[in-house]
DNA sequence: TAAAAATACTCCATAGGTATTTTAT
DNA sequence: ATAAAATACCTATGGAGTATTTTTA
């Protein structure tokens, strides 16, 4: 697949119609309609509706459209600033950005608010002098990326075993369910009377990683209520997600870790841990020992991340019983 | 350029060898040289240093390689998604992204945090039964995705003229200059006293658009200092930026709406309201009024959620009086 | 001399163009 | 009849392979 395809697919999106958009791009109309079933033959689906008078977007068109714009966009951005970088217009940024001294921490999406505050206080108190750089990705990609040597340190799901990464397991994180305190039964610990939430819209959380729902979400969702909820609200932050389950407008799951930094207040919305053993799921640090990290002491590093965490996850247990009383 | 080429600079980085890549990726070593070869001619940059025992990134394939992890990343989700769908073997997920129904909102990411609740509170009002996706995008990309049908509303910085949009300026945003309260003298309106920030990193909020950074940040940091700072820390969340300024861990400047959601309680840091004419920029709610939309009374609903902005943001400036004060 | 990468050269797949046909109103 | 998109066909670029050379420890 070629970034001329995705582009092709953009413009003739915005303009409506193949041909107008062959002349915007200055090629014939038969060229973008070749580039346009490339595509979908690549994808092995089909992206437009073609008609008489111009097109129109399929479902599976408009669920790549979003993925497109974003792809696009990056691709285009990283394109420029490396030219201007090249021909001396640019330079600060992104030397900050790579400047290979830098210390670079990953956090998995779902956790983000809750622990980076304890990492960046663990990096305080051993290299107070560091300069850093904090992403939060999905776990898959966190992997990804300190297996190329692009992050020295992160948090995230399932472990991961490679000749140059050090993992300890922080937590085995379950889930909780969240649902508004207006307008529903409370809900037991075994999930009696769960099936009245269906009434209401699930608030999915999601960062561009809708495998997460396939994997996790669905089946929970088949256990629960034996079917996948009708409706859905769509958010890319958690903290959204958690204020549209406090003002009643759905209900969700989450991670517990993710409701951490919320514990030290009433709960604005109902809580329940779920008890579903395909709701487990191990946390981990991990870290690379390759050549990236070799500037900072990356092993105390960890080490001084690591205490920081698990102080911090120690006490979410007898937080999450206060809250859950209180409320 | 394609995604091949792509691919093969990521499993390069990843066995740190071109031939045992090639191996890795079933091709001969001659096919990825040219395959990286051709990458590099498309970019017009250097992304690896060949030598005898190996290849070793350059500064321009560091910064490289994260954009490219996400971006291979995001297309093999998004192709393996589609796939899945149509043999049938996944749905619930897709069909409730796609959902031609929902109604699609986006927020600046600098703002997510400071307005996404009052356009909640807006859509609630008006259709409290619709179900709704939020995402936080550049304001670049936001204008993209609502010239493609991608999105319904938006707020945005700088309005946008186009035949099936309409936007309603909701205010002209200032930059505050933010440091911590610890280890620095106070800093005046007229910027007295601000070159002391030099010696602890900036705290540079970035999204993946380090764009913003050029056009924006870099001519201020020049007005200021004379010269961009040193030393950067790297953030992709407003408020983790915040937090480390809060610890005393850098300072940085940011659009004053993007803390409006800490205005009620005492700041943890020092704030300066910046004077400079090129910090000025005009704030937008941008709706459609082309197909996706028309299935909401989508005017409506922009009144409601500008309502409630403009009475959030008319806060704004006593609010932060108030917390200067006090602080 | 051994391992890694680059170069030279051939072959074939395919992207792009022009001219034409099909489809729907 | 008209406007949009698809099809047929030709050409030229370029990506993949094999064989060979260069580089450096």
């Amino acid at each position: 697949m070629d970034t001329v395809g995705v582009h092709s697919f953009i413009v003739v999106t915005r303009e409506r119609s193949i041909s107008r958009a062959a002349q915007a791009l200055h090629v014939t109309q038969p060229t973008l309609s070749a580039r346009l079933r490339k595509l979908e033959d690549d994808l092995g689906v089909t992206l437009l509706e073609r008609s008489w008078d111009g097109i129109r977007l399929t479902t599976e068109g408009r669920f790549f459209l979003s993925y497109s714009l974003q792809l696009f966009q990056e691709l285009e951005e990283s394109a420029t600033l490396l030219r201007k970088r090249d021909s001396h217009e640019a330079d600060g940024p992104i030397e900050a950005v790579t400047n290979a001294r830098r210390l670079r921490i990953g956090v998995e999406s779902f956790l983000y608010p809750a622990l980076t505050r304890s990492m960046i206080e663990g990096v305080q108190q051993v290299a107070p002098e560091a300069e850093c750089r904090f992403v939060d990705k999905t776990s898959d990609l966190l992997l990804n990326l300190i297996d190329c040597d692009g992050l020295d340190l992160c948090v995230r799901y399932r472990g991961a075993e490679k000749p140059h990464l050090i993992s300890r397991e922080l937590f085995e994180d379950r889930f909780v369910l969240l649902y508004p305190k207006e307008g529903f039964e409370p809900i037991g610990e075994d999930m009696t009377g769960v099936s009245q939430l269906l009434d209401k819209p699930f608030v999915l959380f999601d960062k561009t990683s809708l495998l997460v729902f396939r994997e996790i979400t669905q089946p929970a969702f088949m256990r629960l209520f034996g079917t996948v909820p009708e409706r859905f609200h769509i958010v890319n932050d958690v903290d959204v997600t958690l204020d549209i389950v406090a003002r009643g407008f759905g209900y969700t799951f989450l991670p517990v870790v993710s409701i951490l930094q919320l514990l030290d207040e009433p709960l604005p919305f109902r809580v329940v841990l779920m008890d579903l053993d395909l709701l487990r799921l191990p946390l981990y640090l991990t870290y690379s020992t390759a050549a990236g990290g070799s500037l900072h002491p990356i092993g105390d590093l960890a080490d001084a991340v690591y205490s920081r965490l698990r102080s911090r996850l120690d006490t979410l247990y007898p937080k999450l019983a206060a809250a859950s009383a209180g409320g």
